[in-house]
DNA sequence: TTGTAAGCGTTATCAA
DNA sequence: TTGATAACGCTTACAA
């Protein structure tokens, strides 16, 4: 055969003379194009690019030159030629919130995750944004719209007043939110049910016989802590508790933030906590440690999350399960279909949660 | 003036007329173009790309009037086109292994941080994938290469058996390792100074009485790990402390797992523990004190890495202080250089480590 | 100092 | 069933 030499990189030994210039020489390093495939198989572009997309009006015949061909020269499709023919890149951006040590936070991390496997699934790539503040004021987000450097826009924990996101969702831009929403806002999203899990806690630690149940919120600024916050509220106010800022802690979801709440409100003697998450609930049982008190014999704490932490501190937690892999997969899934007009279902979706019993509340197993 | 209206999306109400069709129809949502800024100047559309250039030869008045165009129009590039004109993407892949749980590895998360403060300050895009087996196996890292999807690749936390990145290399595409390397291979790295960090921590816990002392390690198939642990036996033979077998255990960079080693080493009663990393520690300050024994008095713990967590549990961690952030935001920075073509030094860079005296060993604070 | 036009590597239209 | 060729939106060599 007269073909030139390929090697296992890739990259053919070429040597096209390139440009008109005084000198002409070696085109060093150059990638096998769908020109080079055209001229091995002795066919067009046009036929090459239809075979490679297996469209029905090619031969069998050719289809299998030109795939042999691909084979021989090693050949792969140009991104950015294709993404500008195209007009779409394939990539979806996962904006993060700005947070010191981001991904040590167990809620992110999982969100990476998920939203990696939903992108692998479907050919996407995943790129990473961090919304600082620049990212905002600058409106950042608009450029990698405008720029066509995106298909579509997943925001994993977006708070209260990420309302610029709605300016970039008029546009018709695909943005999907992923455990969060914002008030007022016709942004899909997909969450847990915070308000249920919030129920679920108080409701378990009412039923074991607490009654002066303290919550430890991690902001007031985060919907789903709010929403978990108030299916805490909604029991409180079903069984008559009485309701005392004394047993509400800011714990900004961190161990310290739980620790430090749960030690102010030591001093008010509750017999319960629900801790808005379990990271938080880790630190408010060292607070209880630190205080010479029982779990959950003086105090019953309840988490939720369900990290695997839970699992492993002493003593094991009681937790609502809230699934945010699953969470931040199904939001990945649902951008992409909007990225490809697919009409998928209801536009926001809920993830259910679950109680699970350890050993921190002090219920029977199995009850 | 007699110019397209503008919305404050950059989108512009074009009514150009489509490639030639039965019917000429408006061409919706379509993006402000190079040509649009061109037309309505008065230019030529290689006059505006040299404009926005700041090339020098552009007179400053008629800069000002493209940068005045670019601004009324909101116009912005089309990366797609740029990059296909360009032949690079101003994107860099992240690579990391395949755990579950990946990010809940302080490790991982640091990394990714670096990585990302390094390309947000050089401009550089971040793609993150995970080296699962059909990345390797389906020789996925040379596609990225081939269909120019990105420009370099940086690998956190590569394996000994990662071999297959060196015919990536050999292939003269940017490369670099963070955090690891491979032996036998020219591929450059980033990575903290592990062995000295062992010799360090064995050393501290040398000084302060021990003579039986143990160590966990991550696994004997990451370099890194492979480092800290020949520290450690650096210091045993130059102290002539006896080494043994029983002594070693294999914690897999988790707690569990330091925890499962400690428990066993406990059996042959050492006097001190040097664990190859803080969560491993963590495992095993559980294990020492679920066996009843006080720390530092009747075993000293020494960490390595100086996590958050390190400060938080009890008693705090004394530890090796081993930046993954530095390293990592190091790495990308190398990488970029060696995309941007800068001769940056040596191939390889190794960032220092330090010993962080807390409680658990035992030693005087300031000492 | 600016304009013309080629080139980047695809996909897609329309004619053959 | 296939081929020419325009189009995608930018950069740049060279001419004016």
């Amino acid at each position: 055969m007269n073909h030139r030499k390929v090697n296992v990189t890739g990259q053919i030994g070429k040597s096209d003379v390139v440009r008109a210039g005084t000198f002409a020489f070696e085109k060093e390093n150059s990638f096998v194009t769908i020109k080079d495939i055209a001229d091995y198989v002795g066919v067009s572009t046009a036929t090459v690019s239809l075979a490679l997309s297996r469209n029905a009006r090619i031969t069998k015949e050719t289809r299998d030159k030109v795939f042999e061909a691909v084979k021989m020269l090693n050949y792969r499709p140009s991104t950015a030629a294709r993404n500008l023919a195209l007009n779409r890149t394939k990539t979806i951006s996962l904006i993060l919130p700005e947070i010191k040590h981001l991904f040590l936070q167990p809620f992110f991390s999982l969100s990476l995750n998920g939203v990696y496997d939903a992108c692998l699934e479907n050919g996407y790539r995943l790129q990473i944004e961090v919304a600082s503040y620049q990212f905002v004021k600058r409106k950042r987000y608009l450029r990698l719209f405008q720029e066509r450097a995106i298909d579509g826009l997943l925001y994993v924990g977006s708070t209260l007043s990420d309302l610029y996101l709605n300016e970039l969702n008029d546009t018709g831009f695909p943005v999907v939110l992923s455990g969060s929403y914002l008030k007022n806002s016709r942004i899909p999203y997909v969450i847990g049910d915070n308000r249920k899990g919030g129920e679920i806690a108080t409701m378990h630690l009412f039923t074991l016989g607490r009654r002066k149940i303290a919550h430890i919120i991690g902001s007031f600024n985060i919907p789903s802590a709010v929403d978990r916050f108030e299916g805490y509220r909604k029991v409180l106010r079903e069984k008559n508790l009485a309701y005392s800022s004394h047993f509400i802690g800011i714990g900004k979801f961190t161990a310290e933030g739980g620790f430090q709440a749960m030690k102010k409100i030591l001093d008010y003697e509750p017999d319960a906590v629900f801790a808005g998450n379990d990271i938080m609930a880790e630190g408010a049982i060292q607070a209880i440690k630190d205080a010479g008190l029982k779990i959950p014999d003086d105090i019953s704490v309840c988490g939720m999350d369900d990290l695997p932490l839970a699992k492993r501190i002493t003593p094991a937690l009681t937790t609502v399960k809230y699934d945010i892999y699953k969470i931040a997969y199904r939001a990945a899934r649902k951008l992409i279909g909007k990225i490809e007009g697919k009409r998928n279902g209801r536009s926001s979706e809920f993830v259910s949660v679950k109680l699970i019993i350890r050993e921190s509340c002090g219920a029977k197993r199995g009850k």
